[in-house]
RNA sequence: GUGAGCGUAGCUCAGGGGUUAGAGCACUUGACUGUGGAUCAAGUGGCCGUGGGUUCAAAUCCCAUCGCUCACCCCA
């Protein structure tokens, strides 16, 4: 027989169970928020036609796109994110955003990248957009939702950052370099990483000429102290903002939006604490159109763990109608790597909540019963198959942190009970069979409060 | 795609030309005849990533290759 060698692929995982855990855990606190402001399932294949997903990323992420090897090899790939495979179930449902189709979807994206620390090349996004509306409270709502999950997630210190890509291309109409845009919004992208000087430099050596670079400095001086924020400052920063580019109508319209933005994050009790307007945010994806927005944990360090925004163009290159759609992307496995480092997850490795230990082969039976019982209340029960001594079923539970052993042996059973021990506590107590799953019960609920 | 670093026990790592390659943790067994996180003792466990080269001698130096990690680009 020929041995394969077991491997997998580099940017892939198995999840073992403790692991799992923790993912549903995330998952499910992602689900309950999206579904209290509206938002329903919706799942996609994990391949598209290679065509549906092609052009809409830009020229760098094209390249990142998987594609399969199936009979030409051009024709298919695997979904590089959700909002494109959104965008086209729209243009193939167009009747479903009368008046907004607001969705929820949980699934892995694959990317052919070179795998970093926060960095997979499956990994599983989970997005929230709003398919019909172009009204900028919908923007709000979904900067709303990341600011719900983020606290219900136990992060302290994050920071929702907001810009506008109407702004951004004002900048650079306003520099004189509007060609370059793309280019520029690139480099000041940069900012907090490389600094003033980093920034300067990389323009010029992209071409960008001196005074259109001083330009483009007078606007990002104009660029607030990050996170720190009073309401009045935020205003304050957009007023000086539209001041200078005011000539522009985008860059106006641009400034206006965030104006709304920001008024109606106040009213959906979003603490000013938690977002800024920072115009040096800038987004990768071509799709973006208005608003966009991402979130950062400083301490985590893993690059953004949400990024989104609106995209009220993708679906027109479908069908030639644009529909207005905005949204946002949370990454779980970076959601789950953050709250690891700053041990935001929850203890407990299992969710087995009982173990019956039957003290030898004899008793197997009858032990079986009473793990039945115990599933018939719901609690999570398992067994303990090898009966080989009470030391190694006593480490088993230990190991798995299993909460309470319930041991079925002669000695209790000569008086008609049962052990029941409290692996937490250490206290073991012998208790009537026909009280035991209730007793079991009340350690349980006990424990928990 | 560009660049850097690292591959030694199940895990984290020491050893950086010279007998038979080490430690901690984990694991197995025992002290403990019906009880798990502790302690102590003993034990199992290695083609030193792989292939070639230099040398009297290679885990150690050189080359190649594979794998992993990190950074750039970009992104969740």
């Amino acid at each position: 027989m020929k041995i394969i060698k077991p491997r997998i692929l580099k940017g892939t995982r198995d999840f073992m169970p403790n692991q799992m855990i923790y993912r549903d855990f995330v998952m499910s606190k992602l689900k309950t928020v999206f579904e209290k402001y509206g938002y329903e399932p919706l799942a996609t294949p994990a391949i598209e036609y290679f065509d549906v997903l092609s052009g809409k990323y830009g020229d760098e992420v094209e390249m990142l796109l998987y594609r399969l090897a199936y009979r030409d090899g051009r024709t298919l790939a695997l979904k590089y994110d959700l909002t494109v495979p959104l965008s086209r179930v729209v243009a193939m449902n167009p009747d479903i955003v009368k008046p907004v189709f607001k969705r929820y979807q949980i699934q892995p994206v694959w990317r052919a990248e070179k795998p970093q620390k926060g960095r997979y090349r499956e990994f599983t996004q989970c997005d929230v957009d709003a398919v019909g509306s172009a009204s900028v409270l919908v923007d709000a709502e979904i900067i709303a939702i990341i600011n719900e999950m983020m606290v219900s997630l136990g992060f302290q210190n994050f920071e929702i950052k907001i810009n506008n890509r109407k702004i951004l291309d004002g900048i650079a109409e306003y520099a004189g370099v509007s060609d370059k845009s793309k280019l520029v919004c690139r480099c000041i992208d940069k900012l907090e990483k490389i600094g003033v000087e980093g920034v300067k430099d990389e323009l010029e050596e992209r071409d960008i000429p001196p005074n259109a670079i001083d330009k483009i400095f007078t606007i990002l001086s104009l660029r607030s102290k990050v996170g720190l924020d009073t309401t009045r400052e935020k205003e304050a920063t957009l007023n000086a903002i539209e001041e200078r580019l005011k000539e522009f109508d985008n860059p106006r319209q641009g400034v206006d939006e965030l104006r709304q933005i920001n008024d109606s994050l106040k009213c959906l009790g979003v603490p000013d604490a938690n977002y800024s307007f920072d115009i040096c945010l800038a987004r990768g994806l071509d799709y973006y159109t208005g608003p966009i927005f991402e979130v950062v944990v400083k301490e985590a360090n893993i690059g953004s763990l949400v990024g989104g925004g609106r995209w009220d163009t993708l679906i027109g290159q479908f069908t030639g109608r644009e529909i207005p759609a905005v949204g946002t992307s949370f990454g779980l496995e970076r959601l789950i790597d953050a709250m690891g480092m700053l041990s935001l997850l929850p203890p407990g490795q299992t969710k087995v909540q009982a173990l019956v230990a039957p003290f030898n082969e004899d008793l197997m039976m009858q032990a079986l019963t009473y793990v039945s019982q115990l599933r018939a209340a719901d609690i999570k029960a398992e067994i303990y198959f090898e009966p080989d001594s009470i030391r190694n079923t006593m480490g088993y539970a230990n190991r798995k942190g299993i909460p309470i052993v319930v041991i079925v042996a002669p000695d209790e059973l000569q008086e008609g009970k049962v052990a029941v021990r409290n692996m937490q506590m250490k206290r073991q107590e012998k208790v009537d069979i026909a009280n035991f799953v209730t007793r079991v019960r009340e350690i349980l609920t006990d424990e928990n409060t």
